[in-house]
DNA sequence: CGCAGATTTGAGATCTGTCAAGGGATGTGG
DNA sequence: CCACATCCCTTGACAGATCTCAAATCTGCG
């Protein structure tokens, strides 16, 4: 099996052992391509499947009747979409390509049969799972309590690190394939005011517009305007008491 | 083991088995109390243990240093606290009562054991956490696409459906333990306008205010106002495939 | 009573949204 | 190669929502 970017997320880990990788692999058998706009999960439909993202991005949204839609959060590569699919019988959410797309698809089932043979990988598992709560978190801070030009800022270099992290070469990771209404419906403000965000910030030098896509320019600046913390991203290892206990039950102090 | 509203809404499930509840209950044997006020989780602070509240409230928020404040979740009856503490080595937020608290306390890294052990409860528990995660994708949508009204209406149907998944009854319910500045900091807006906007959705006698403590006088008049829909909180059992692929592998379709 | 914290209100500043229109790039068909 | 359509970006003007500041009122409590 090539190496993924979820291969790669794991192994700073440092953690997962042979027999691990392998049950891993195991539901990384069968691939599916998505085309640029595609719907991968309809909104309200059912969902019994599991997918890796091994290349492109994705969004991940709800709409309202009147048209209104919010992005909830960008899947990119290392990125599970439907972890808890197999728990709901129907998607809250919808989520579409923003590029082609490569991933592994499986039964969501299947991920409860492989957790339950692997501790370990339940555990490495459910750290990824943790991130993405993490950055809901964030998300919803972003959005709460941060001015528009803020936001954007702090969007931007929290994708950047992301990328980083699932192994995405640095100048690769300051291409950000979305257009502005896209930006602005993950956010929550109108495209045109996106727009004048986006000027602001390209103003000053931190990114700029280039065949369509948007350019991060200077991260730096970039983490200073959004007054960046990246704490919530940061985690090279899991905690000792952690590993440990796994093998043998830990005492209660 | 008294009946906690974690197992409640466990029950609904009709799912676990005897031994399962018997492992649960092992996890649920020291109790810890809170004082309203108290900060149960402190920001950027090591945490290692996981807690079910059985009675009270808390929030979940993030600080800024320059005084900003979100509150990213409010915690129920029936809520854990620090599901993924195991995983991480600092906590990315604080945790403060808003009532006075009762909660089970245990170290993070026994929650695994226990789901090793037994993967029927490894998915209700599972299942737990992404209501969590549903929640905080409606947050999203909440505080990134609908306006101060419509947020604070919308909220305060959620929490009561909320309550009453939990076993609360309805009259208790309806009384929500929390100022208009923790409402605000939920909401993203300012405590001026949270209360501009409690006095619009209380003229309509949706809400009222008594004891110092927000009072919901009609459910159905919130949800119109807020365009409400439960589907993200509904769930009342776990689909048939999930249920089968604990007990055998199930075929890919 | 008097304090501390919570709610309420007004006024003005600021931010953000809406509407409307123009410009630029890209792709398609003639 | 041009005409045209489409999608996206950009801008201005104005309306509306929300924030900030400041002060008044209210409430529970010692």
């Amino acid at each position: 099996m090539r190496k993924t970017p979820l291969h790669r997320r794991l192994e700073t880990l440092q953690f997962l052992e042979p027999s691990d990788w392998t049950i891993l692999d195991g539901l990384l058998t069968r691939e599916e391509q998505a085309n640029e706009g595609e719907l991968i999960v309809l909104e309200n439909q059912e969902i019994n499947r599991t997918r890796i993202i091994h290349n492109g991005w994705a969004h991940r949204y709800k709409s309202f009747q009147d048209g209104r839609r919010q992005i909830i959060n960008l899947m990119l590569p290392g990125d599970i979409v439907g972890f808890y699919a197999v728990m709901r019988n129907r998607s809250d959410y919808g989520v579409e390509a923003l590029t082609p797309l490569e991933m592994s698809i499986f039964p969501a089932a299947d991920l409860i049969d492989a957790l339950s043979q692997a501790p370990r990988l339940m555990l490495a598992l459910s750290w990824i799972a943790s991130q993405s709560e993490r950055i809901l978190d964030e998300q919803i801070t972003r959005i709460g309590r941060r001015n528009a030009t803020e936001r954007m800022a702090h969007l931007f270099v929290e994708l950047f690190l992301r990328l980083r992290k699932a192994g995405i070469e640095e100048n690769e990771a300051c291409v950000l394939p979305m257009t502005q209404s896209v930006l602005a419906d993950t956010l929550g403000m109108s495209h045109v005011h996106a727009n004048r965000s986006f000027k602001s910030l390209s103003r000053d030098g931190g990114a700029s517009l280039a065949q369509g896509k948007i350019l991060l320019k200077d991260i730096d600046l970039l983490a200073m305007r959004a007054k960046f913390d990246a704490s919530y991203l940061e985690q090279t290892s899991l905690p000792k008491p952690t590993l440990k206990a796994v093998q043998e039950n830990e005492p209660f102090d």
